[in-house]
DNA sequence: ACAAAAGCGGTCAAAATTGTCCGCAAGTTT
DNA sequence: AAACTTGCGGACAATTTTGACCGCTTTTGT
């Protein structure tokens, strides 16, 4: 195994945590992030929720439209 | 429109091919890379084609395996 | 040249993410 | 209380990734 499951499932978690921590900062609704990622906000909501394994580009997009660094997504993995 | 198809591609591709350059510099074949990450050799040679939008978890995984951080990944989108 | 090893890719099925419908719950405003 | 806003999630289809079969090319070694 390569690492915990429980650790991933952790990881997906804090990182909808934090997406919903940056969308708040920027006082957005979840219907206005959803629209500027061009995504169905019931998608949003689950990435929110740390219920989906998002795809790479993904990152990409999120971190270019709540303007942080795609590394600070990473970053999370480590406490 | 959040980035163009194009530079999404070409990310794709960069990493695929550090993939490859990262299994080479440990002599792993794909086999053996795709074996310790209990993965079918067909998807690890997709993603070393670049030709998967793999998922964010499994970005951890490969790091993991080819002892590089994670974050060395996702910098490879800035040239 | 021959054999073995490594990489490659078509194809199909399984599993997951993403897209879109719908109505419901909680909180705010008037 | 009624209307409105925001968030939530079930259900299903569409799309993509992942898993596993197969044989074919290219490279390496003898």
């Amino acid at each position: 195994m390569i690492q915990s499951k429980e650790g991933q499932e952790e990881f997906l978690k804090q990182l909808g945590d934090y997406i919903v921590l940056l969308r708040k900062q920027q006082q957005l609704k979840q219907i206005d992030l959803a629209d500027l990622l061009d995504m169905d906000v019931r998608v949003l909501r689950r990435i929110e929720k740390g219920e989906t394994n998002i795809q790479i580009l993904l990152v990409f997009q999120l971190a270019k439209v709540l303007n942080v660094e795609p590394e600070s997504f990473i970053k999370l993995s480590k406490d």
